[in-house]
RNA sequence: CGGGGCGUAGCGUAGCCCGGUAUCGCGCCUGCUUUGGGAGCAGGAGAUCGCUGGUUCAAAUCCAGUCGCCCCGACCA
């Protein structure tokens, strides 16, 4: 980076900004494979974080972990016709093992559903083994064309989850419970607000009934698809003999439904939160929440400033929360390095909190809190240190997600207009745009060809616009849904 | 796979047109002085210039080939 210690401003090159943010920050390197990222400890220690929240979710609904194998018969994949179609042509194959050609190559998993349900089927004997509800921690292999560092790897650590009902409806609504889930941890956990519905057609999971997403509005107005939840209806079960004996005593096919989100989702915190400074954590999944910055000017105020603050430390690292468990503080004892460039390095990895504490507090038992989102500073006695440290991170998580949401907003048109507009607007800012559907899928493919943008969902009604569009965008004749458009990672 | 750009120390680069084994900054190591917004001085370590071949007395530099990366498209979470 040389002299040039600031990053790129985002305007220019979000892109640019992007990458050199989580380079920077270290949250994950290039690896010498093409296409494939190292996830290093700082980037790992916000996804553990989201991992273990993520988890602890899907326990709470019922569902319980289990692990399947990486390779996969090349024949299951062409079980399900959808599935292979969409799948076949980024996948990785193995055709060699122990230096003797195999009899049938192996795939490396792209996403488990064959694999699973070939299991299902072994597992499912009666409606009394219903629902079976399954979730798998694993890393996938698509091999895109194009890679960006989290969100789009040749190799991904993802969760899969995967579920068999009774009945079409109990599939339905497994699959949209999974998807609130997922909504309430985006919101409530990355502070990252997202719309919810239903994807077309041309959009949704190859193989799926039904996709349902969570689409999210970056800073440079791009729509992340953070997480997805699909009806799979009885595709796969009928594909791989997932049959179960009625309570009245018939045999009919099981139900499914698959859902995940990834380290995706890393690459949407950075780009929703970051700024010219560098990454910003909400406190909720932030390693370290408060970073402590002792200041002294002698040998003498160095000792007195470094005791007292590690009894601060103490006493907050102990400090216990409802939701949240301990605080998570970290001492920058570090010496021969002056207090500014440790400021410049915290804000740049995001810790949503720091503490300076010099002589000068120290004579007056007070020290100085500085929020990462706004910069403001803010004086405090030491004598309710904990409670106001607390309040501020909860405050900090608060502001951050409304911040977002109300940046999205700004940035949403659900004015009815005309197609130049929308054309103008995309070539532009872009943006979300929340206008009528023929429902054609011609129409569809026509602005995807002509702006780059595409239905990102049907949203759901709460998030549907007061006055229902009318006309479709493209061709002009009654709108049948309202579609969100928007130009997507 | 098309179009553009780039490979020189851990990182970022100068030098290339006009051949003579390498510039500067950050970082790293040692010492002293520093520390309320990116420290200063002094000394030091670190590069077979992506790889292969060719031209030449001599190649980072010229020529050919090759590998890799980045950006823009097509593909996609």
């Amino acid at each position: 980076m040389a002299d040039d210690k600031k990053l790129t401003p985002r305007a220019k090159d979000f892109s640019a900004w992007y990458n050199e943010t989580v380079l920077r920050a270290e949250l994950a390197d290039y690896s010498p494979v093409r296409g494939c990222m190292v996830i290093r400890p700082r980037g790992y220690g916000i996804w553990e974080r989201m991992q273990r929240q993520l988890d602890f979710m899907f326990k709470d609904t019922g569902h319980q972990n289990a692990y399947f194998p990486l390779f996969i018969p090349q024949s299951f994949l062409a079980k399900e016709a959808e599935h292979v179609q969409g799948f076949a042509p980024e996948t990785a194959v193995v055709t060699i093992g122990g230096g003797k050609e195999l009899e049938e190559p192996l795939v490396v998993r792209p996403t488990s559903e064959t694999i699973i349900y070939a299991m299902f089927s072994k597992w499912i004997q009666s409606y009394r083994d219903l629902p079976l509800l399954i979730n798998q921690w694993a890393n996938v292999v698509r091999w895109e064309m194009r890679t960006r560092l989290f969100l789009r790897t040749l190799e991904f650590l993802w969760q899969e989850g995967h579920t068999a009902h009774a009945t079409e409806q109990e599939a339905e609504e497994e699959a949209r419970r999974m998807l609130g889930v997922y909504r309430d941890f985006m919101e409530g956990w990355m502070a990252m607000p997202v719309i919810t519905g239903i994807k077309t057609d041309a959009e949704k999971f190859a193989g799926a009934l039904r996709t349902f997403a969570c689409e999210a509005m970056m800073q440079d107005n791009k729509a992340l698809q953070a997480g997805t939840s699909h009806n799979l209806g009885q595709n796969f079960s009928k594909a791989f003999d997932v049959k179960f004996q009625t309570e009245a005593g018939g045999t009919e096919y099981a139900w499914n439904t698959s859902w995940g989100v990834s380290t995706r989702l890393v690459g949407g915190l950075v780009m929703t939160h970051g700024d010219d400074f560098g990454l910003q954590v909400p406190p909720f999944l932030a390693p370290i929440e408060l970073v402590v910055v002792p200041i002294w000017r002698s040998e003498r105020e160095k000792s007195r400033v470094l005791e007292t603050a590690r009894e601060i430390v103490a006493t907050l690292s102990a400090w216990e929360r409802r939701k949240t468990g301990k605080l998570r503080v970290h001492l920058d004892d570090r010496e021969g390095m002056k207090p500014g460039a440790k400021y410049y390095e915290w804000e740049m990895r995001g810790v949503p909190v720091r503490m300076e504490f010099g002589p000068r507090d120290l004579d007056s038992n007070q020290a100085v809190l500085v929020r990462r989102d706004n910069r403001v500073k803010r004086t405090v006695t030491l004598d309710s240190i904990g409670e106001d440290v607390a309040d501020l991170l909860s405050i900090i998580q608060t502001d951050m997600r409304v911040n977002a949401f109300e940046r999205r907003e700004a940035n949403s048109i659900r004015e009815e207009i005309t197609y130049d507009r929308f054309r103008e607007v995309m070539e532009g800012n872009g943006g979300f745009v929340y206008a009528g559907w023929c429902g054609s899928t011609e129409c569809e493919a026509a602005v995807k060809e002509e702006t780059k943008a595409t239905i990102r969902l049907l949203p759901d009604e709460e998030f549907r616009s007061a006055e229902a569009p009318t006309r479709c965008l493209k061709c002009g004749s009654t709108a049948r849904f309202e579609a969100l458009w928007a130009k997507a990672y």
